[in-house]
DNA sequence: TTCGGGCGTGATATCGTCAACATGACGACG
DNA sequence: CGTCGTCATGTTGACGATATCACGCCCGAA
């Protein structure tokens, strides 16, 4: 019953323990036959490695940190689950860190040093990166949907861009402005969709309407709605605010698209059954996660520092516009 | 630059590795000023505990393991957060598992094996569990939302209490019967649901009528939808579901709640924005989250078995019932 | 023939921690 | 006053893996 080591296998097999430790770790230096012998005994034995053991002497625990404020976004939710499944593929375990109210981005540090992760994805964190702690020297870390800044790597989705998509596409249908919806100030993402709605309206010779600001949850989105009651196009910067939105509208005895026509963005499950069914500009979550690892395992691995990444996004026409 | 071991901290203190070994682990046997020495010494060098080199030599990673299939289900994102601060708060670091579309749940496992968690949470799973493969030996579990079975131990949400309040409540307001979308057969939490929804019906000795069935998506829920235009009150297993039910009842032109009054599952976050809020029961995802990490953590250091939870649900009356 | 070097393999030391046993000091008790 | 128990602390070894060096062997070049 006791678990088996690679003394065990190496016994079975009638070979050393470094050279199971060759086979384990495919170096190219190991007989064929020695090979097939070794991993022979190792199926027989129902061998698994210790990943503690490995990691005591080789310094790296192949386990890859996650740093997330909230996963009450469905966005982060995605990303999460894009992200665990590339992480499982390189055989990266994968820990979750919660950053919450008190427990602030230097206490998540300190965990992810305790847990001697080899690197992390930061989620959404890049205003609090940027003012408070350090990370720790030597942790390596891909930071999605952060400004620019040298210590990490970044990888986001092409916001403003998808903004002017939103914007470009509510111009054409032929209204006269496009009002805006805006995420929070301290948000990265939403300062860059604010962004790319004032240039494509710069581009079109219109000056911006000065934006509401919710807090990306659907209650904001009702609560500014009322401000919007006499537009004719709105670019909200997120699908949930969206949601709010529309319910202010009817309330407000506003239809949709014929009165108000509206534009999300993120593309997330439920948008093509709200009411009507939202255009949005959807983001590739799936992709942006799995670059974010691919990138930070890159990293780790042959340690050398990578460039950003921008993630295209794209716009889905349903009814609300 | 190097790590700081429990030797160097020894050799600051003046004192030998074990004594900080049994201050690290508060082991009463050492003298207080002793201890007052050596806890100087820890936070002069910046002392942290090396995971990996405890893991090797006691066996316990202090680890657990959060196993879930998918992340898109709202509930299943705010129970990870629960669960995330709950293990925090122990200490104990938290590494998350996918059982995507062909991994299935014995990989799951062997991937839980092979990071040698102490102990594991396991969401949804209840049936492909049952079905499946056997958990390792050893490894301690605690399943979310699962019919008995004395290999684990269960901590769920009284779906059926839930169901009941909301075909109560339903019935209360006059409905001649109560129609139902219910979930997925594989789901447990669907069954229960639908078997609380009998149960009111019968006990106000009311046939009940043959349910629809969806998968959990709003969109499976739109789909669904058209088989209740001529229904005056319809309990559906989710919110999500109800989202594409309310979107499917406009279209048929029946306003909700005048000509059909809904009451969804859930509570999600966005549901007081659904057009009209929805009248739904909550479930407390973060009382259920901790308190899976609760009985876990208890087992895993005490090695008793727990008794199985049931946290109560509770209804949130708005405006679609 | 001799020597150098690549190749497959083995022996040994070590990563940081903790369990088990050892030690020395001191006080209680008969 | 000797013996024993308790307490604080130290010493040793082992957990399972890998880095490093060392060892034979064989082949080709000098």
């Amino acid at each position: 019953m006791a678990r088996v080591s690679m003394a065990d296998v190496a016994a079975h097999a009638g070979v050393s323990a470094q050279t199971v430790s060759r086979v384990v770790n495919q170096s190219p230096r190991v007989d064929p036959a020695t090979r097939a012998r070794v991993e022979a005994a190792m199926s027989a034995l129902g061998y698994r490695m210790h990943r503690a053991a490995r990691a005591l002497r080789t310094g790296q625990t192949r386990t890859i940190g996650l740093v997330v404020s909230t996963l009450a976004s469905v966005g982060n939710s995605r990303m999460l689950q894009a992200i665990a499944e590339a992480a499982a593929e390189r055989d990266y375990a994968l820990a979750i860190v919660t950053v919450a109210g008190t427990r602030d981005i230097a206490e998540a540090f300190s965990q992810l040093r305790d847990q001697g992760v080899d690197g992390a994805v930061v989620l959404n964190e890049a205003t609090r990166l940027a003012r408070g702690a350090e990370p720790p020297a030597g942790l390596r870390l891909v930071v999605v949907d952060s400004p620019p800044d040298d210590r990490f790597t970044i990888v986001q989705t092409d916001h403003a861009g998808g903004a002017r998509l939103a914007t470009r596409h509510l111009l054409d249908a032929g209204h006269r402005t496009v009002h805006h919806l805006a995420g929070p100030v301290t948000s990265f993402a939403s300062s860059e969709r604010e962004r790319g709605w004032r240039q494509e309206l710069a581009a079109a010779g219109i000056d911006a309407p000065e934006p509401e600001r919710g807090d990306w949850t659907s209650r904001s989105g009702y609560e500014r709605g009322v401000a919007f009651a006499a537009a004719s196009a709105v670019f909200v910067a997120n699908d949930q605010m969206a949601l709010g939105l529309l319910r202010a509208l009817a309330d407000a005895g506003r239809r949709v698209p014929e009165d108000v026509a509206v534009v999300g963005f993120d593309d997330i499950v439920d948008a093509s059954e709200y009411r009507p069914p939202l255009t949005t500009v959807r983001q590739d979550f799936d992709v942006l996660g799995a670059r974010a690892v691919e990138v930070l395992v890159r990293m780790i691995e042959t340690d050398e520092a990578a460039s950003a990444q921008t993630i295209g996004a794209s716009l889905v026409v349903r009814d609300s516009a």
